[in-house]
RNA sequence: GGCAUCGUGGCCGAGUGGCUAGGCACAGCUCUGCAAAAGCUUGUACAGCGGUUCGAAUCCGCUCGAUGCCUCCA
């Protein structure tokens, strides 16, 4: 099946600012690169959104029917905390704060990475390319900028040279900027005599003898700039130019500003047909960030371990949080828009659940294939999840008339009405049901069908002292009895 | 200082020239033994000021405020 044929998608395009229709390169696939983290410490709710973002993305490309070749690499070698001479990167630090191997600071969290983006049911990418692993390929890259001549070479180290770049592309075009006022409005920064320009930027850098993560090239012993690790993977497993480029908001200057300026001046190709860009997640209005004390560890939001919040939230509820956002949005998290979320999350989740259970009629109330192609529209236009999600709560509004008998449904628009549920819900919104997963479930709904057995007996009886202990017990354990025309369901809450 | 983005009803959050999402909260009603759940109904909100237009929350200008980038960051 592709979907796609019938789909015309519509994304936002950073590289010219508008919702361009989505042309893919080779028709039916689909070539997609995510700027992955650098793994020096665990992985924060804000990295967690963009990642989510894009796994949204992948799952909506591949529920199309597209054939995704998704990238997302991890940054494990130690880039530079800052410009200046004695600037420590950013894994050696940590190795030698914890004394441990550089090594063991990367293996240690990306495991913390991965576990955590399956708690939020992230799919996999295709493949996770590291830097470490890409050395040579990068090594490569820079002799290309240097015969071609825009980078040059001082003291072991390599720069690229932006100024002569500049003369003959446009080094600012993602971001909107003008070298002319880059370089009039350069903040003052020490020690930067190496550089021809403080617009340069590092391809390579020497290292000094305590810098620990370090390989032989045709300069000396050093590690490579920062940039250079996203062309040189991008570039092997998608080619010289490609579909998607992705990553936050953050990194559009300089990071990938400078990857197109590689790119450009190592094969002379624009390297990425649409860039996209994913908002900040900010906490009490501020941008979330490793680098300063601003953050919220996901584990601490679903542990409830953390002194922002009121109650532990489940990963479900977080991602459901996130996706009635736009994914180009600023997005603040509280505990009041939590707690909204969350119950929000319960209704459309309780709706799902009673679909199989619905009774079928002669005609059906609403009309379905353009509810459907509604959906489709939603997510058409740049991924609007939230759009998407107003949709389904239209769905649930039908869901429990039908239930009530106020509304019918056929047999065959109540088979479509689960499918699309279910498609878009769990394949391309990534949502799970973590209702009543344990593994004692079916133990517990037959203690629980016990009880509204006996409650029933007791309201027959108008034994209301004892239905309402049994309802209001069951309540302040989290199980919420629901009474309806034909008879008692529950939920856990 | 430069560049950019944003400011929507009690809260969160879509929309972006006329037909004015959705969730949560609140109120009324239906249902109920009472509730809860569910359904129905109600909210004319778009920072301020000026302009363009038959018509603007949506376009333009200014002001104010917030945030991001300009240095590692998703």
């Amino acid at each position: 099946m592709q979907p796609f044929k019938q789909q015309t998608l519509r994304i936002s395009n950073s590289l010219t600012g508008k919702k361009e229709v989505f042309q893919p390169l080779k028709e039916g696939y689909v070539g997609m690169y995510v700027c992955g983290p650098t793994v020096y410490s665990n992985v924060h709710l804000g990295n967690c959104r963009t990642f989510m973002s894009f796994d949204m993305i992948f799952r909506y490309f591949k529920h199309l029917g597209y054939k995704v070749r998704y990238v997302r690499n991890i940054t494990d070698a130690g880039h530079l905390e800052n410009d200046a001479d004695d600037g420590e990167d950013k894994i050696a630090k940590k190795a030698k704060l914890e004394q441990i191997e550089p090594m063991e600071v990367v293996q240690r969290y990306t495991v913390d990475f991965h576990e955590t983006l399956q708690k939020l049911n992230l799919l996999p990418p295709s493949i996770e390319p590291t830097a470490t692993g890409h050395i040579i390929e990068q090594i490569e890259i820079i002799k290309e900028i240097l015969d071609k001549g825009f980078a040059y070479q001082i003291n072991g180290s390599v720069y690229f040279d932006v100024v002569h770049f500049n003369k003959t592309h446009d080094y600012g075009k993602l971001s909107g900027r003008k070298l002319e006022d880059m370089i009039t409005n350069t903040r003052a920064l020490a020690a930067q005599d190496e550089k021809r320009n403080p617009q340069d930027f590092a391809l390579w850098k020497k290292a000094e003898p305590q810098h620990i993560m370090r390989w032989p090239s045709p300069w000396g012993d050093g590690f490579p700039g920062w940039h250079l690790e996203c062309t040189a993977m991008s570039t092997k497993y998608l080619g010289e130019t490609f579909d998607i480029h992705g990553g936050g908001m953050d990194l559009k200057f300089p990071h990938h500003e400078c990857e197109i300026a590689q790119a450009e001046a190592s094969n002379g190709n624009s390297p990425v047909n649409y860039w996209l860009h994913a908002n900040m997640l900010t906490l009490n209005g501020k941008k979330m960030s490793k680098s300063t004390d601003n953050n919220i560890y996901p584990n601490e939001i679903f542990s409830g371990e953390n002194n922002i919040l009121s109650k532990a939230f489940q990963p479900s509820v977080v991602r459901f949080f996130m996706l009635q956002a736009h994914y180009t949005s600023i997005l603040d998290l509280s505990n009041d828009a939590l707690l909204a979320s969350e119950k929000g999350y319960y209704r459309l989740m309780d709706g799902v659940r009673l679909i199989g259970d619905l009774p079928t009629g002669a005609i059906t109330h609403f009309d379905i294939t353009s509810w459907q192609q509604k959906c489709y529209d939603a997510m058409n236009d740049d991924f609007n999840t939230p759009i998407l999600i107003s949709h389904l709560f239209e769905g649930v509004k039908h869901i429990n008339l039908i239930k009530e008998g106020r509304e019918q449904i056929t047999v065959e628009d109540k088979v479509t009405l689960k499918t699309i549920f279910s498609a878009f819900i769990f394949d391309v919104l990534g949502l799970e049901d973590q209702q009543g997963t344990d593994n004692d479930s079916d133990t517990l709904h037959g203690v629980v069908n016990l009880l509204i057995h006996l409650r029933n007996q007791a309201r027959a009886n108008k034994d209301y002292a004892t239905s309402d202990q049994i309802r209001d017990e069951l309540m302040a354990m989290g199980i919420q009895l629901k009474d309806g025309k034909d008879g008692t369901t529950f939920s856990l809450n």
